[in-house]
DNA sequence: TCGGTTAGATAGTTGGACTATCCATCCGTT
DNA sequence: AACGGATGGATAGTCCAACTATCTAACCGA
């Protein structure tokens, strides 16, 4: 197909697309002529994939450069390919470099994640995300207590328990990686939202007028 | 205090600050002469509460400016202050002004809500959120169905319920508020976090080896 | 009195993500 | 065959958010 038609059916730009494609996120089409290249489904689905991630994941274009650059390249086995995605999708904590709290912050990740027995590579960035999140609470007068903590990993662990029975093994290297963004960047966003939303809910009835 | 104390005690820099006072998220400190202003307590805590919803909510100087402001403005009740909060709080979906898949998708979120039984305002930006992930899920040719989502919903739910009941309305205004955003805005990258590491656990478990 | 600090104003920088132009083809239609 | 509109490839420019830097004229404390 065209540039100008994989544009229509993907709702990006022309300029967009080749953006995409200077930047290496598209692979080429195949050339036909000088001015001429095909484009076939696999671009089509790869711009949604991008526009996904982008849009509703919000990530940045650096991240998934690599995450498609370690899709496109063979050689990475899907365990891998699946890690380095993991871990370009972030967060992307700013180093703060500071000193003792934060390091203290990171220790009682390290203590709640060793305690609740979970198998995490050492350098996961949701340690980072969490630490950061644990200082700011800290910051803002909010001490950490487990009590506290019990709904939400409770929650978060009934959820990964659902998602991990739905992964497969025998599934196309393409449609586990697709299956993995999915769970964790869309359907955090599905969780947020769903937590909004009954947030209000909630609070309507505890304070608000009748129904 | 003076503004390099407020620096040192809040973690930024002298620049960012005034590059706030500017922008109307801080109020002036009192002027003491021509060159000289004293800060105070009231500062220090509203710096640390702007650091957190920037740097861990991630929001925009613009929404934080609207939720500042509707908490200095006393002729704002309580229930209007949390209210203004939360919509200031997003998220931004760009109206993609999307035709038919975009109507849909709302009125899947509508449905989806009336069936629940939530009352949640009818311009609440989660809805837009929840509408323009389902979009995204579609497009990438994962169709929504409610046995999927119900361990999302159910989690909310819970998690809702559980921070209900911690909320009182015997609370200073500001205190009021502050809970709020803690728990929309910070506790939920904790669940973030927490997800993410229990998806890891559980593919580790999975697939992984032995321990 | 003198080096270091500050309020207030204005201007400049950085990074990320596009967006606009150009040119030399090239395609499909007339 | 001729021509108007689309393309590939390259380069340059735009836009926005969030700072960051500089300058001036006071001011403070040793």
């Amino acid at each position: 197909m065209k540039i100008s038609e994989l544009s229509d059916r993907s709702g990006l730009t022309v300029q967009t697309i080749k953006f995409y494609l200077r930047e290496g996120l598209l692979p080429k089409g195949t050339a036909t002529a000088a001015t001429r290249a095909d484009y076939d489904d696999r671009h089509l689905k790869r711009l949604r994939l991008i526009r996904a991630l982008r849009e509703v994941g919000d990530l940045p274009i650096a991240a998934i450069t690599r995450i498609v650059a370690a899709l496109d390249d063979e050689k990475i086995g899907l365990h891998e390919l699946l890690g380095t995605a993991q871990h370009a999708l972030g967060p992307h904590v700013p180093p703060n470099a500071d000193g003792a709290a934060w390091r203290a912050a990171k220790q009682d990740v390290d203590s709640l994640i060793a305690e609740l027995g979970w198998r995490v590579g050492p350098h996961a960035p949701a340690r980072d995300l969490l630490a950061q999140t644990f200082l700011a609470l800290r910051a803002l007068g909010f001490p950490i207590v487990l009590t506290e903590l019990r709904p939400y990993i409770d929650a978060a662990e009934t959820i990964s328990a659902h998602e991990a029975g739905r992964l497969s093994d025998d599934v196309p290297r393409e449609r586990a990686l697709l299956g993995m963004l999915v769970t964790t960047v869309l359907y955090e966003q599905v969780l947020i939202a769903l937590h909004r939303l009954a947030h209000e809910d909630a609070s309507a009835r505890r304070f608000g007028d009748a129904p």
